[in-house]
DNA sequence: CCCTGATTCGC
DNA sequence: GCGAATCAGG
């Protein structure tokens, strides 16, 4: 099996929604977890709670062959290596503390975001009304299933849109969450130069709009915030 | 043991 | 680029 768009965009939001790699390579198929998870790597998609990575310490030689490649082992790094970028991380303040303390700071990080938004309604490409952040219900009320059953045709979806149906002029917007018996995709025409219908081209391109004119329900791709 | 993701490295 | 083999924590 090759990794074609539909397979990646796939990988990507089952990755990104916080299905295992197992789960993911079980609803791709012809795929093995690694493979997943190696390709999930090359995407850049990495980044989650992995069992493993909390730790550093010594890693020895690996397994199989060791010999060819010793070469210069503890010299200074006088060379950074071109490749490998693990450990040097360091932006990651979880927790603004250091920024009450100066009173003369504070200059222009962090603009201010949403506060006194015009009035504005704009459309999109398609003729789309863009929604802005006060239509949308918050975050993710409907959370992803922690454990996603294996896909399993299903009468049911026999005449929905599969993930085998999508092509680039159906609507590509998930109708509930992969593993589930009726997952399926929305399948609408989609609008011109989007890969999605006129209606999803609504959810997935958002604008700032007066809090007032509520849209129909919040549904989401593919899962919320991941709780582990 | 099972699971998980990360990593390496021959292809 | 791909993914089996391997590692390593839970």
């Amino acid at each position: 099996m090759s990794w074609t768009e539909e397979r990646i965009a796939t990988l990507t939001k089952m990755w990104e929604g916080g299905a295992t790699a197992s789960e993911i390579a079980t609803e791709l198929g012809g795929v093995s977890r690694n493979a997943v998870i190696g390709k999930a790597h090359r995407l850049g998609l990495k980044a989650r709670p992995s069992p493993v990575k909390a730790n550093e310490k010594k890693k020895a030689a690996k397994k199989k062959e060791a010999a060819a490649k010793p070469a210069a082992t503890k010299p200074k790094p006088k060379a950074p290596a071109p490749k490998k970028a693990k450990e040097p991380e360091a932006p990651k303040p979880a927790e603004p503390k250091s920024e009450e303390a100066s009173p003369a700071n504070a200059s222009q990080p962090m603009p201010d975001k949403r506060e006194d938004l015009p009035k504005i309604v704009s459309y999109g490409p398609g003729g789309f009304l863009r929604q802005g952040p006060g239509d949308q219900q918050a975050p993710i009320p409907p959370a992803p299933p922690r454990r996603l059953v294996p896909a399993k045709p299903d009468p049911s979806i026999a005449d929905k849109t599969s993930l085998l149906d999508l092509n680039d002029r159906v609507c590509r917007w998930p109708m509930g969450h992969p593993g589930e018996p009726d997952f399926h995709f929305c399948g609408e025409k989609v609008n011109p130069g989007f890969p999605y219908c006129v209606e999803h081209c609504g959810r997935a391109y958002q604008a700032q709009l007066p809090r007032g004119a509520r849209r129909p329900p919040p549904p989401l791709p593919f899962g919320g915030p991941r709780v582990r």
